[in-house]
Parts: structure tokens; C-alpha cells; sequence
DNA sequence: GACAAGATTCGCT
DNA sequence: GCGAATCTTGTCG
């Protein structure tokens, strides 16, 4: 049996209900023959209909945002700031513009590849904590926009470990003030006992 | 064609 | 706690 996650599991409908069952799930990356890989600890859910934190919010569809109409189970990677690339999992259905953010993880394979990669000597949290210093702990930037997460592409999720229901915490989103009131919605996920997560 | 702003991070005060 | 770094994208003229 495979524990890698087919496509299917990331077309469910409830993109916030999926952001929380991500929490504990394995992303692993393979670039250049080096595997990385994480236990996810800390999402965001950006839903396309009614959430003004989404890009793709009022069925706004553009060159960035067009890769979140697809079926869920694709890529969706876009810099912000000029500096920092974020690595989001596109959900739901062909045309329903939903997105789960990941925010951190936690180091399960290729530590010393992850810090090589953000130039640090020694392990701590921001190595792979805040959406910024987790896609370049993994390797992953723009030109893996709009790759399905398979194999076959280097980058995918595992079955990963279960986490009890009482320890994922839900609180506001980060960063999205700009988004008036959809900015108090409790769409973050994270595991209360790790300390892999950016903003307590 | 120009310009403002951003789902962030880090270093300094 | 605050501000700079840095560049793509979207919007407006």
C-alpha cells in the first residue's frame, strides 16, 4: 500500500477542514538527488469565494492566480516581498480557487541539505518555520509553480504521523490585515507541541 | 509604461 | 518593536 497522498485527497471540498488534517501530514521534496522532508506543524486555509486574504478572492483570475482554479493537488508558489518564495497546496475542484498555505514543519530527512540551503550552522525552529524559511529549507521556489504534487515531479506528501484532535490549535491568520474582516477568520492550524511554528 | 504594495524575515535599537 | 531589503504582479493612465 502506498502511503503517498493521491490527488483526490486534496479536491475535498472544505478547504479549512483539509488545512487542519494536513497538520502531521509528510512533505518530502527530491531536487538534485537530495531528499528533504517535513512533518507538516502549522497551515493557513485561503478560500476563493469570500475570503478577501485569497489572491484569487471575487473570482479575480489572473496569471498568478490562475493556477488556483485547477483541481486541488497541484503547486501553487509565488514570491512575496521580492525575497521569499511561499509554497501553497491548491484544494478543492476545477474552479473553486481554494489554497492551504504551509507555514512550517518540522525536519524528519536531510537535515544538513536543509541547512546548507538557509546558511545555518546550527538546528533551531526558523530553519524550517515561517512560510519563507520552509520553502527554501525544501528547495522550492517559483519554478515549481503549478507542478502536481506527485512523485514523478520531486515534490509530494506522505501519510505522515496522527495528531490528536486537541492539540492543533486554530487561530487567525498571519500577515493579511489588509483583509479587514476576513482577517479575524481562525483558518491557521498548528500542533501545539512542537516548536516548528512561526507565531504562537 | 509607471507605480504602489505585498500570505516575510532579519538585524538593530 | 521597527524598518529595510527586493522584485513580481496588478492596476491605472
Amino acid at each position: 500500500m502506498s502511503q503517498v497522498l493521491p490527488a483526490s485527497y486534496f479536491q475535498q471540498k472544505d478547504v479549512v477542514a483539509l488545512a487542519r488534517d494536513l497538520v502531521g501530514k509528510k512533505l518530502i521534496t527530491n531536487f538534485n538527488h537530495k531528499i528533504t522532508a517535513g512533518i507538516i506543524t502549522e497551515t493557513e486555509a485561503y478560500r476563493g469565494w469570500g475570503d478577501k486574504a485569497c489572491h484569487a478572492h471575487l473570482n479575480r483570475k489572473t496569471k498568478r492566480t490562475e493556477i488556483m482554479y485547477h483541481p486541488g493537488g497541484v503547486a501553487y508558489v509565488y514570491l512575496c516581498y521580492g525575497i521569499h518564495h511561499l509554497f501553497n497546496i491548491v484544494t478543492n475542484t476545477e474552479n473553486h480557487a481554494d489554497a492551504v498555505l504551509i507555514r512550517a514543519l518540522e525536519p524528519a530527512q536531510g537535515l544538513q541539505t536543509m541547512l546548507e540551503r538557509r546558511g545555518l550552522s546550527a538546528v533551531e525552529p526558523r530553519v524550517s518555520s515561517g512560510p519563507g524559511n520552509l520553502s527554501q529549507a525544501m528547495g522550492i521556489n517559483t519554478q515549481h509553480y503549478g507542478k502536481p504534487l506527485e512523485k514523478s515531479e520531486n515534490i509530494w506528501l506522505e501519510k505522515g504521523i496522527i495528531i490528536d484532535y486537541q492539540n492543533i490549535i486554530s487561530r487567525k491568520r498571519v500577515g493579511i490585515s489588509y483583509a479587514e474582516e476576513d482577517a479575524d477568520l481562525p483558518w491557521r492550524f498548528y500542533n501545539k507541541q512542537s516548536n516548528y511554528v512561526s507565531i504562537r
